[in-house]
DNA sequence: ACGATACGATACGGTTTCGTTTCGTATCTA
DNA sequence: TAGATACGAAACGAAACCGTATCGTATCGT
């Protein structure tokens, strides 16, 4: 999967320039979060990408190649490190920032990238391996600093707590599509995670 | 928007027939949660609806407002009764009927819908307004009679409550994909639901 | 019965997109 | 330098779909 075509580099003429498979990538996906799937074009994507239609083809079988690859190229937007010392202001900050990003072209390209699984499992099980938002992480650092402090149970399930912030956040702004405001994040954490947490 | 034709019922001539109308927004609907926005054709519609593609667009301007038309007059897919008479049971047994209706055809059309209003904020508005899953309401009788009960305090938002279920279940089923065993609920009920309601 | 309208089926023009092909140019190895 | 391959641009045929129009038939009010 590290090279998009299956074909054997050829030791003569006039070798591939490998830059244009990452603008490809990189066109397909910001289409692919602009617009969804269907309206996203090959035609679209060798524009942006500022590439002949005939290169695209020559790397790639059809569209949904293309953006099987550039997906599984795709490095996962991170957050950024999250330590206040405290738990409840970590959790409300970890909040803060996801929403952030959810709002920003990698919010879309994640509810796109929803769309095209919910018909396609092939996506679907890239999607589950790699979320193009590397919350998790965050999430469970800032769990096993709480742990560390004392502040939460050594027994707590990480993994499942962690699910909890991003399906909450997701759900609110894509499907009721209200608003994520402080009040809403205060009765999340006040509410539900520090009570699950400190149980 | 009780007539989906803006246009006024002419007194001579063949009347038209209203049950047109409901077969082409079930056709609408049903092939919108199988196939998505983009691939629902009219021609398709048309054809599930046993309809003539004139019949259609005797009655809507272009497929938007089919579909449009379609999902207001959508009746929202209700949860049985849940009242085993204690919190905990009523809980799983909530989960467990919402993803055993997420896992069918109203869950794709949710999914649907959610794709759409993704890039069209005009379904977007309709969506959070019609949600096509009545589950607010059983969650939130569940809740009252556990306050009734005396098992959790009266001053649990409920509104907010209500909110988390259907977020961490939908989630889990389309976005990680992965599987919501009983484990899984257990867990939720046990580590997040209760201590939240009960803290 | 008669005019008006609705109906299903079908054909049509216009547009969009896909995936292929061709062309002239550019860039590599031998 | 010569051969081979990649490149961008553009044209192409095929297919899908939209929205409209036409046809013969069916169903209403008068």
């Amino acid at each position: 999967m590290m090279c998009p075509a299956t074909k054997v580099a050829s030791l003569i003429g006039r070798p591939r320039d490998h830059g244009r498979d990452e603008a490809i990538h990189q066109a397909a996906l910001s289409l692919l979060s602009e617009v969804g799937y269907d309206r996203t074009t090959v035609e679209a994507i060798a524009q942006r990408a500022q590439v002949g239609k005939a290169t695209i083809y020559r790397r790639f079988k059809n569209k949904e190649e293309i953006l099987l690859s550039a997906m599984s190229g795709h490095t996962a937007c991170s957050l950024p490190r999250i330590d206040t010392g405290n738990l409840r202001d970590d959790l409300i900050k970890l909040i803060h920032e996801h929403v952030k990003i959810l709002k920003g072209p990698d919010g879309e390209l994640k509810m796109s990238l929803m769309a095209i699984a919910h018909r396609d499992p092939e996506f679907g099980k890239l999607l589950g391996e790699k979320n193009p938002i590397e919350v998790d992480r965050q999430s469970a650092e800032v769990f096993e600093r709480a742990i560390a402090r004392g502040e939460i149970s050594q027994e707590a399930d990480i993994a499942f707590l962690a699910e909890v912030v991003p399906s909450i956040i997701t759900h609110r702004i894509f499907i009721t599509q209200q608003p994520v405001n402080q009040k809403f994040i205060e009765q999340l954490v006040d509410q539900v995670l520090i009570p699950s947490l400190t149980r």
